[in-house]
DNA sequence: TCTGGGGTCCTAGGACCC
DNA sequence: TCTGGGGTCCTAGGACCC
């Protein structure tokens, strides 16, 4: 019967099941009855990119630790100890450079290859306890335990036997839903090193509020079960309307002219007037603080729809061969991604920009480029890219940032063929293959095309970096015996 | 001197068609 | 004087996320 099951649960919520119980009434089996109760946990990696950096480097722990962007530009990531300093999230390096050396503050920059390995440990821990988990982005992942209320829970506690709460304490399935998510916090500390915190509620926006409390609150021990407090007013109203997940500054600043400042105001807010100014994402987002899910979990990853590669120069540029390097590089980056995911594009976009926090002289151009076929050859793209570089840079300026974007993908299987086409598509993509497996075994970059060049004089800064210790054999951690 | 990068979804408005 | 209405497709831009 379990085709049965996962039918009912994928039914989306509100809609009135009827066919299902026509067709299936004379066998329906007690499950469909009873409807789980939807449970949705949000697990948070704690102040992830430091997390990681401590993990291989211990005497971190306890002292105030950030992360900087690429370019060593901003703060993306802060300790505990570096947000009790007053050290904002984006905040720029140099502006607060003589503080951070001032007060001891370690920092790093961002060291993407150790993050993304570390990434995949803690999700493929997580997905050890739920069948159901969507991976949000590089450090949080929803894990759907509506359905494992009882039977797998059962399990579960039998098979950790956790520590944590005497099983005899025990009282309500929520109560040990509570201690089943201490446990998977547990399990992903002491496998990964990483602390992460668990916010449980019956929609993902509401758990992303657990999740704060989660982290907020020290007592709770990493974990909150939003169902189980009897007061929602008090909760959601401690919540400023800023900091609801799909609240962004700007819809945040009209909310509070109209008098809405927090997370219960903007739940009993005017159904029209919501759906008037912030459209129907808006009304999606009400209605999941009124704990009705509007947001179904991704279980299955969709390809891309959209790659980009881009990057800030290290230093201003001002020819137009530093740039071609450039792009030819950001685009060789795209189209392994591509490849990846199987895709080959219809449309390639190559921009550049002068720096817009400068008083100089500004340009800023985009260039698209329509393919005559589908490709993911980097020879071909980077071919197309240089025309359009050659048809939107303009001498005198200097340039800050550039980068191109691939749009419009198809898969393997429906190749449009050009009636004009040369080019031997087969051959172009075996040559293809080939130079991602001796990247993929050798490193990235070993091989390479030309028109990358080889000075590269516009590289971006990464000063601070500390080793890739889980990706490269020669940086990986050593114990030392004295 | 020094201010990140990579995504998604939705909507409004223009072009075009019948 | 009086100048339709509705549909589709596309794109740019706005808003958000981490």
């Amino acid at each position: 019967m379990s085709f049965i099951h996962s039918d009912f649960n994928s039914a989306k919520s509100g809609e009135p099941e009827v066919g299902f119980q026509r067709d299936f009434a004379g066998e329906m089996p007690a499950v469909c009855v009873d409807k789980p109760t939807p449970a949705i946990a949000l697990a948070d990696c704690n102040n992830f990119y430091v997390s990681c950096e401590r993990v291989f480097n211990p005497k971190l722990e306890n002292r105030p630790v950030v992360v900087l962007s690429n370019n060593d530009g901003c703060l993306v990531a802060r300790s505990n100890e570096a947000k009790a300093l007053g050290l904002k999230m984006g905040e720029p390096f140099f502006k607060v450079r003589r503080l951070i050396e001032r007060a001891g503050v370690k920092y790093y920059s961002s060291n993407y290859a150790l993050y993304a390995d570390m990434s995949q440990r803690v999700m493929s821990t997580l997905a050890r306890f739920t069948p159901s988990i969507e991976i949000y982005s590089i450090d949080e992942a929803f894990l759907d335990f509506s359905r494992m209320a009882k039977a797998e829970l059962g399990g579960h506690r039998l098979t950790y036997s956790p520590p944590y709460t005497d099983p005899a304490q025990i009282e309500s399935p929520r109560q040990s839903l509570t201690d089943y998510a201490r446990m998977v916090r547990a399990t992903v500390k002491k496998w990964t090193g990483i602390p992460v915190s668990i916010g449980i509620a019956e929609t993902k926006t509401l758990a992303k509020i657990a999740n704060r409390f989660a982290k907020r609150f020290k007592k709770l021990d990493g974990v909150l079960d939003l169902r189980n407090m009897p007061d929602p007013e008090r909760v959601l109203s401690q919540i400023d309307v800023n900091d609801v997940w799909g609240i962004g500054h700007r819809y945040a600043l009209r909310l509070k002219i109209r008098g809405i400042g927090n997370a219960w105001q903007l739940r009993n807010a005017d159904d029209r007037w919501i759906q008037k100014e912030m459209g129907v994402v808006g009304l999606r987002l009400v209605n999941e603080l009124r704990a009705i899910p509007c947001l179904p979990l991704d279980l299955s990853p969709p390809r891309k729809k959209e790659i980009a590669s881009s990057r800030s120069f290290g230093v201003p540029v001002e020819s137009v061969t530093d740039i071609k390097q450039a792009v030819a590089s950001f685009v060789t980056r795209a189209a392994e991604k591509l490849r990846k995911q199987h895709s080959f594009v219809c449309r390639l976009t190559v921009y550049l920009m002068t720096n817009p926090f400068k008083t100089e002289p500004q340009y800023y151009n985009a260039f698209p480029v329509c393919l005559p076929t589908p490709t993911a050859s980097t020879p071909e793209l980077i071919r197309y890219a240089l025309q359009g570089v050659e048809a939107i840079f303009r001498p005198g300026f200097r340039y800050k940032k550039a980068g191109v974007v691939l749009s419009e993908f198809t898969t393997d299987a429906v190749i449009q063929t050009n009636f004009f086409d040369e080019c031997d598509r087969s051959r172009e993509i075996r040559l293809m293959r080939a130079l991602d497996r001796i990247n993929t075994r050798m490193g990235p970059g070993t091989l390479r095309f030309a028109a990358v060049g080889v000075h590269q004089r516009w590289l971006m800064r990464q000063q601070y970096c500390s080793p890739a210790y889980t990706s490269r054999w020669e940086q990986l951690a050593s114990v030392h015996a004295k």
